[in-house]
DNA sequence: TAGTTTAATTCAAACGTTTGAACAATTTAA
DNA sequence: TTAAATTGTTCAAACGTTTGAATTAAACTA
């Protein structure tokens, strides 16, 4: 019963009488095929429950129709965001996503990019693993003339196309934002600088500041890896400064709410006393009390331009026309813990 | 530069002067081969940066080595984390995943099937949308002769081995907790009572409410989506009764933390005046304010279980012995919305 | 030494498509 | 009416592996 031999394009032509190729050219619609039989193949097709093993077509025609997807982790909304509507925008074109985690790790990320390329995929759309800071093998990927498309995690030395955010204008947003609500000491939880998207956040940290003429302060800026944990460690030895900061800016929301944890624990006023951002949008930042200030990053924008970047690569393989950057408008949410007046 | 030649098992061939059929064994260690020519045919592959070609080695073996899984939605810590554990097992046994996503959609979960089954898997891991209450497809794919796993979310009706948590007794643990606090009026925003798990875990609340000798009240028992919104109105809903309840299990996160919200709204002291449970053990859960209790699914678990199950069935594909249940203990998580005493 | 095993390799077909070239039949042009 | 163009189809090879049977060579038996 379950083992049946699947219909192939065969059993279609001996039904009737023609040969396998023409059945191929009737169901891809080639234009010397009659409408008759073109008709007829269709039907028969349909009576056999005819399904074509896309193995076999992949095969001949060099072409997996399977996009590989590496995100460093699913359980960060923007992240499961992109991958849904890249997904959406690529099954339309006939695409299956063969979707990755690398848990932030760089030698996960590396064994998903071999089984990837193992798999034949025809293309791959790839953010980095925080740890990542060799990219070998992202050179791979493009050096096997598989497309590379990236998206907001990437760096100057992977030569792909790129989606992402502006993130230095992100933090201008951010303190300027602050600055007006009358913060004057803004601490800074950054990410860690190795990488592009957290030194731009530092970038625009610091061009406000002093583009506001106020004091760039070493002891406010604090690398991390931005989970609840350091979030939650960096605003304790942010407290313990002889003058505190009346902002903090986490480059993260997990960070963000480590930190307003902390400053509740300790009975500190948000925002009054001290003002508080994240950055990602989380879908609890507006969910805690006070509610979180923080960026949104247009996940779904982001998905669906990395998807029709890799689209437009396939289609104009040959003219392999130069890497192209698209840099989108951050937005920022004012919520609660910043609002001082 | 880009578009070199790929090297085949034929290159290697020629490169030693044996036959592609050699190589092709001695790269699969086959036993009839030289301890010589095996030794040769890897150093020559390791130098032409050989890689086979999966789709020629899947047609010819009819085995894909692809695994589809289909989840409602990534945005859940549970499925993430159960996807992340379930790719652990199966990368190691030779296999990638395929993942998809319903968004709880009905149409969307049959168009990923019929994808999947297209792109040739070898087997499907799928959890059901909240929609779906035709199970025709998931047959189908059985019918197909392709192995199918489900986990949390299944059916009596689909006829698949199924990795789970114990919904009844979840529920139990729950409502027997709650009456230990002191609880007596116990309200249930529920889940729609056509899946299955959801109808379980009425059931399992009616159960301990009887065994407790307490009255069940219709009005205390709300079905919905559980979505946050689905958690507010329904928790306006139960403040509008004559008699309030003392406690609100609901049987999703994202509804408790509704219903929290809305207590928090109208000032009602949780857990002093109602206490409140969730379902799943989402991250935020352990970071509102009162934390939520609620329930750990086991997703690591679950994900690997799911994953060996699948394997098993490759195994011994002739040999179809009947479907396997494992039902794994649900762990209650004890946290300060529930805790009176 | 002939006969038999065993080991190592080659042969050839197969997996299910696709595709350009070749062919035959029909239509159009001149 | 013949040559040329068009249309619809078949032919045959190809994509890169795998695999059982066939072959050859070497090693062992008796």
């Amino acid at each position: 019963m379950s083992k049946q031999k699947k219909t192939t394009i065969k059993d279609i032509a001996n039904v009737l009488n023609i040969t396998p190729s023409a059945v191929s050219k009737a169901l891809n619609n080639h234009p010397r095929i009659s409408q008759k039989t073109r008709d007829a193949v269709i039907q028969v097709a349909k009576n056999l429950n005819y399904q074509p093993n896309r193995l076999a077509s992949a095969l001949r025609k060099g072409k997996s129709n399977l996009v590989g997807v590496i995100i460093p982790r699913t359980n960060s909304i923007f992240f499961s965001n992109v991958v849904q509507h890249m997904e959406e925008v690529l099954n339309l074109s006939g695409y299956n996503v063969i979707m990755t985690q690398s848990n932030e790790s760089y030698t996960k990320e590396c064994s998903n990019i071999e089984a990837l390329l193992d798999t034949q995929v025809d293309g791959i759309i790839a953010s980095l693993a925080n740890e990542t800071t060799n990219f070998e093998f992202y050179n791979k990927i493009i050096n096997n003339g598989v497309p590379l498309i990236m998206f907001d995690r990437s760096d100057y030395e992977i030569n792909a196309d790129y989606i992402g955010i502006d993130d230095v204008r992100s933090s201008q947003l951010i303190v300027d934002h602050l600055i007006t609500q009358g913060c004057k000491r803004i601490a800074h939880i950054a990410g860690f600088s190795h990488t592009r998207i957290y030194k731009n956040r530092i970038k625009g940290y610091i061009d406000s500041l002093e583009q506001h003429q106020l004091e760039i302060n070493e002891d406010l800026i604090l690398e991390s890896n931005l989970s609840l944990n350091d979030g939650r460690e960096k605003m304790q030895q942010l407290l313990q400064l002889k003058e505190r900061p009346d902002a903090v800016y986490a480059a993260g929301d997990y960070a963000a709410l480590g930190a307003l944890q902390i400053l509740k624990e300790h009975n500190i006023k948000v925002p009054e006393e001290i003002a508080v951002v994240g950055f990602s949008n989380e879908p609890f930042t507006a969910l805690t009390s006070p509610s979180i200030t923080t960026i949104n990053q247009h996940s779904e924008q982001i998905g669906k331009l990395a998807a029709k970047a890799f689209i437009q690569r396939m289609d104009q393989q040959n003219s392999d026309s130069n890497v192209s950057n698209i840099i989108l408008e951050p937005e920022l949410l004012i919520r609660e813990s910043s609002k001082r007046i």
